[in-house]
DNA sequence: TTGAAAGCGCTAACAC
DNA sequence: GTGTTAGCGCTTTCAA
């Protein structure tokens, strides 16, 4: 009932290789034949059929990716830029939420290699031991986008947020800044770490240090921003650094609600860039990073391994802006 | 180098059907013979092919998801709770992005078919008769989540956003409300057209009818918003309801510049129901429509068709509930 | 309870 | 340029 390569062969009275290279752009085709081919392959509505041919192929144009959560906002955005350009270049994407727990990851990793993806890209969570050695047994090439394994092995792209931290805290103790809080937390486990290091670099240049109380480790929530602003407030910190957007909005409008007024009693800036920095009054001062492109340029770093291009460099590092907005001086 | 199930029937002295009839939990193997292949199958890290299997047993146990625009917190959102029931059941999910674009969702269409997966989930676009003919002429089960196919022939879920509408516009009816806007636009067709459809008959019922010029469609942005306050403040309304809520924000940001008090000049409802409602202040009213049920009710469904099971109800339409916030009086 | 054997629909040598 | 022929790794009758 399906129709299938023999049936065109047969309908065109040409062998199923003539089918298959008409199909598949083999220029060593007579252009007559071809044409009846193609004729053939309208007329009886001819799908090439994509398992048998990754069977046949080895090759399934298929990536797999692993997203912590699809319906987290800057997630999604990643996916969105690698979705294009995997598209670009004719594959397909099977995504899967791991919601940063180890066990699914590895789980999820077992599924892919069993559907034999050509290659596979994975934005963020644990990226256990476990799994790594289950990566490192197999020839799938993967990437690694806006975040990092722990060993720092696998190709990856990212943005450089010590520096970016670097240069927000300097900027802010030339304002005046002496007491700083850092609310960080949820699925970017890298950025945590380095923007909370870049930070504490330069205080300690300044003979100045962070307060451990003045430190709220969460999630990303708006929610958990309300939060956030509780535990630190005591301190009286008169700026803080936010990893997420919606938890830095939960902060703003803690602070407001608690008779503060932003940003002249307390600074804030936030670091994941998504479409919420400008959805709050006053505006999120934030560190914008090219999120579509981490995905984008993720992906195109994929299709190279996939396709045995030559890679200059395997560890890309894209450049950010920081927008000071409302919610600085 | 890659083992085989041919590798792991000579080590464990079976023949491949009992290995297969192992692997995919088939009770008519002897326990004693079970272990022992399971004993190779861990030994040898054995995989199944999934393509192989696919090929031979004609189900691949993927399913196809077409959406309008994944870092669309609403779509998100569905894809999210589509994800985990897919995952439930034990399939994977192939997302791709179709911008509304009847010609790119055609070709999806086409790329899900050759990739030979179970079912296909849409979440929202054109579906295009070009489109609809291809479901028409396959086999493949088709189902469609928070939107609606213009002939409304196909499996859906969605929530009565026509009585959701009628319900809000009665109560602003009640408050006095006399002048009222609709703003629309982006992926939901379905939801404006319905939208719009309950407020004026609701109004028509009250000897009221709603100023053309009282109308925006524009895109689903909070950018538009803006753009959309602009468009309807000459017609001085009390009221404006609103399908999206990045949209909503613009407005009630735009309004606010103008100098209006939201809600006493200027009430603003939305429809969509994602986590941005509560991001602003006052806080946006809204209807709550269960987002990650539309999504995870639509692949149940799919499952059921894709099982064979019986269905009782191929339109479903699920609960909502309307929250009047700050910006509603 | 187990095995033999025939495909599933295609690609990729290799021959002509 | 085109055809023949092996597979790819698995499921699924059908026998035994």
């Amino acid at each position: 009932m399906t129709i299938t390569i023999y049936d065109v062969a047969r309908e065109a009275k040409v062998s199923m290789a003539t089918v298959s290279r008409v199909v598949n752009g083999n220029p060593n085709v007579k252009p007559a034949t071809r044409d009846r081919v193609n004729e053939v392959i309208k007329r009886l509505n001819y799908r090439p059929n994509a398992v048998a041919r990754g069977l046949a192929s080895k090759k399934t144009t298929t990536v797999g990716v692993i997203i912590p959560d699809i319906s987290n906002i800057y997630y999604s955005e990643l996916a969105r830029g690698l979705e294009d350009i995997a598209k670009m270049y004719k594959y397909q994407t099977i995504i899967s939420n791991s919601d940063n727990d180890a066990a699914k990851e590895n789980d999820i990793f077992n599924n892919l290699l069993s559907k034999q993806v050509d290659g596979i890209i994975f934005l963020g969570g644990t990226l256990s031991s476990e799994t790594l050695q289950l990566i490192q047994s197999t020839s799938v090439p993967v990437v690694v986008s806006g975040t990092h394994d722990v060993e720092e092995t696998l190709p990856a792209v990212n943005i450089d947020y010590k520096k970016a931290s670097r240069e927000i805290t300097e900027r802010l103790l030339e304002q005046g800044v002496k007491r700083f809080a850092f609310v960080g937390g949820g699925y970017s486990e890298k950025a945590r770490l380095d923007v909370q290091a870049g930070m504490e670099a330069v205080l300690t240049e300044h003979q100045l240090h962070l307060d451990p109380s003045a430190v709220y480790i969460g999630n990303e929530q708006y929610l958990d921003g309300e939060k956030a602003f509780h535990h630190i407030k005591d301190t009286q910190p008169e700026a803080v650094l936010c990893i997420s957007d919606e938890q830095a909005i939960g902060i703003v409008h803690a602070a407001q609600d608690a008779g503060l007024s932003i940003p002249d009693d307390l600074q804030i800036i936030s670091f994941n860039n998504t479409r919420l920095v400008q959805m709050v009054r006053p505006k999120l001062s934030s560190v914008m990073q090219p999120l579509y492109d981490i995905g984008a340029v993720g992906m195109r770093l994929l299709t190279k391994f996939m396709n045995d291009e030559e890679i200059e460099e395997t560890n890309v590092v894209l450049p950010y802006r920081i927008d000071y907005r409302g919610t600085t001086k």
